[in-house]
Formats: structure tokens, C-alpha cells, sequence
DNA sequence: GCTTCGAGACGAGACGAACCGTCTTGACAG
DNA sequence: CTGTCAAGACGGTTCGTCTCGTCTCGAAGC
């Protein structure tokens, strides 16, 4: 529960050309010096801003950042949600090689991995990181697990929330961590053997 | 490859009390203030020690955690490998419940947290970090996997690195997305659903 | 053996640079 | 008029480098 904002800056007068001048900026710099690196005088300057400016609006780079990276992503995709063939195994294929093919590129790559790392420091920013970004697509994912186990494709024992955990886990783990490349093969593989501990037991047990 | 030290300050003149005071130092004070709030002057002020003693030995504050809590681990935990009672889901289980309440353990969480986030952003501390740290844990898993593979009770056809790439990467991805609690249940259940994918087919390809 | 001496690490802290977050100014827009 | 804007001054931290004078240690000289 965030307090009310001390100051109440009025919406109604703000920049929109300063605003998305500051949102540009910041995903360039962070590209350019990485996220340690990244100032908010530098934002400010890139911007022709001044740094009042972004004091008013943001609480911290990693704020500013945040909305940035949100107004980027949601700009070009638009989370429909997951393909449904029937074949499930086919479309986690598909999807995982495309997010892989995301978070192998260099300009998602700056500024997703800042925020990534940020929120891992910061709760408070890791609540807003995953309201706006990671809940969303991993949604996604839970849905279209329970599709495929309404269509008795999955265990209905199994919990489509911690299923997804078991996909998205490693995938994630690996690229923080830069482990290894996040190849087709990889996300393939991964995606095959995370399928046989959700498909149906025949009785046992 | 490092190029050569740039300056060699001789080794064997070192401060053997400086050192340990220095390292003991800053597990305090991250564990105190935190790892961004973690500056130089403060753990060499804490330590009764010179700045500059701290920069001729360590290139960062992140260098110098990591050596401290290096030292740490090593000194309480001797890792002699997993134990291996034949009952692979219970051994598991049992280390998977260790290392949960390890990681729930505040004097731990703190600076290993640090040092996640750290050498998430910064690839030449992750690679120590690595080597230190994050691989001799997993090759231990790694090893325990092999033994059952050998004992028929998981799937010859299954890579175990990335069987274990399966079973602590969700683990890790919750921790530090702080996504969910580290329970029993949840440890038990993730060992549950990774050995189903990993436990021979009857024929099936 | 004992002293002398130089090299180098040590504690302490001064130093300029960078960046922080706040505050002030004057222009201008609603 | 009121409130945002660009610009930048301001004091406060921390940075990483540097200069001190002290100390420890091993080699050289007696």
C-alpha cells in the first residue's frame, strides 16, 4: 500500500513529449553504459531534460526504467495469449524458441536483465516488475496447461501454476545466469522433459 | 584470460589479520545495510583498516563479498557429496529441504542474495561466482543423478545436467524472485514432478 | 649474532570527480 | 496565477587515487 504520493504533481499539465523523451533515453543509456552505470543526470541530459523533471514523475531509475521497458514491450506485442493447435507439446515448442530468440536480442536483452536484476535487490520494485511483466506471460503459460488438461493431455493431478514453474525455471535460471546459450535445442529439450513429468500415468500409484 | 596484475603487491607480506578482518567486516555489514548501501569506506572502517588496503587486494566490493562468503561455506560445510541411501526421491528430498531452509536462513540470505544479483549484472564475477559457488553444488546433484542412472532408476536417454538444470532451477528462480515460499511442500513436490520425468519409459519412444 | 637499511604493506585520511536528491530561477503554458 | 518546464547551483556521499608516517621483514654489513 503505497503512501499518497507527498507532492501532487497535476497529470493534467504533464509532458508528453519530456515523458516519452525520458522513457527513450533511459532504454538507450541502459543499452549503451548498463544498468550499475545508468544515472539519472545522464537520462536527464540525453532527454534535454531537466532532472526535476524526473524526480516529479519517478521515484528511481529503476521506476523509470520499468515503465520504459513496459511501454516498449507492450507497443509491439500484444499478449493474446498462447497458440492452441491441440498439440501441446508443438506450441510450448514454438513459443519457448521465440522467447528465446526475445532474450537472446541485444536491445531486450540491456534492459530486461537490469530490471531482472534490480527487483532481485529491490521487493518493491520486483512487485511492480512482476505485476507488469512476468505475471502476465506466464499466465499465458498456466492457461494453456490447463487447457491441455481439460483436454486430458495432463495430469489433473498436477498443479498448472508449479508446471510452469518447471518450464519457465531453467529457461529463466540459464539466461540470468548465462549458464549456457538459450538454444532451439535447449528450450526443445526442456520442453520434452518437462512434458513427460505432466503427461497422464497410466495407473500406478 | 586476465591480463597479467597491473601492480604485484607481494603476497607474502599480506596481513593475514587485515584480510580476515576485512572479510569478516563486510559480511556484517551487508547483512546490516545491504548489498547496495555496502560501500568501501565503511568496511574499512569497520575493519580498522586503510582503504587502499582493500583496493591492492580486491578489484570491487563484489570481489571482496565473494571471497568473504566463500571462506564462510567452506569453513562450515564440508561438501562431501549428496547422500545416496538408494532411495533417490528421499534423497533428494531431503537435501532439497536442507537447502530450503539454508536459503530461509537470514546470516545466508543476505549476502548470497548480494552476490546473485551482483554477478547477474556483472559476467566477470559471475564466472567466479560459478567456479566458486553455483558448480560444485550442482555437480554434486549432477553425480547423485549419474549414480541412479547407473542404478536403472532414471532414464539412460536423459542429460543429467540438465535433469538437475530442471530440479534447482525453478528452486532458484523462487527464491530470487521471491515468487513463492521455499516450503517443504514445495521442495517435495518439485523432486516429485522432476522424477517423473526422469524415471524410465516402460517402452514408448 | 647484532645492527642497519630499504622495500613494501599497513592505518589514516586528504583529494578531486561523479552522482545523488533538493532547491532556485526565469520562461511559458493552461 | 498556478504549476510544469529546462537549466543548473548546491551540499552531501562515496568513489578510487594519492600521499603521509609507521611497522614489519629479510638481506647486507659489521
Amino acid at each position: 500500500m503505497p503512501s499518497a504520493t507527498p507532492k501532487n504533481p497535476d497529470v493534467s499539465r504533464r509532458s508528453a513529449h519530456s515523458r516519452t523523451a525520458i522513457l527513450r533515453a533511459s532504454v538507450e543509456l541502459v543499452g549503451e553504459v548498463g544498468y550499475p552505470r545508468l544515472t539519472i543526470e545522464a537520462i536527464a541530459a540525453r532527454a534535454g531534460v531537466g532532472k526535476q523533471t524526473i524526480y516529479r514523475w519517478w521515484p528511481s531509475k529503476a521506476a523509470v526504467l520499468l515503465e520504459a521497458f513496459t511501454d516498449l514491450v507492450h507497443s509491439e506485442e500484444h499478449g493474446s495469449g498462447l497458440p492452441d493447435t491441440g498439440d501441446l507439446e508443438a506450441d510450448l515448442k514454438a513459443v519457448l524458441r521465440a522467447t528465446a530468440d526475445e532474450f537472446s536480442d541485444a536491445g531486450f536483452e540491456a534492459p530486461y536483465r537490469a530490471l531482472a536484476v534490480a527487483s532481485a535487490a529491490d521487493p518493491e520494485l520486483a512487485e511492480q516488475f512482476a505485476v507488469r511483466l512476468r505475471e502476465p506471460g506466464r499466465k499465458l503459460y498456466a492457461e494453456r496447461l490447463r487447457a491441455a488438461q481439460r483436454a486430458g493431455q495432463i495430469d489433473p493431478a498436477v498443479d498448472p501454476d508449479l508446471a510452469v514453474e518447471l518450464l519457465l525455471g531453467p529457461f529463466q535460471q540459464r539466461w540470468l545466469n548465462r549458464t549456457g546459450p538459450l538454444t532451439h535445442a535447449f528450450t526443445d529439450g526442456l520442453v520434452e522433459l518437462v512434458l513427460r513429468a505432466l503427461t497422464p500415468r497410466s495407473a500406478a500409484d
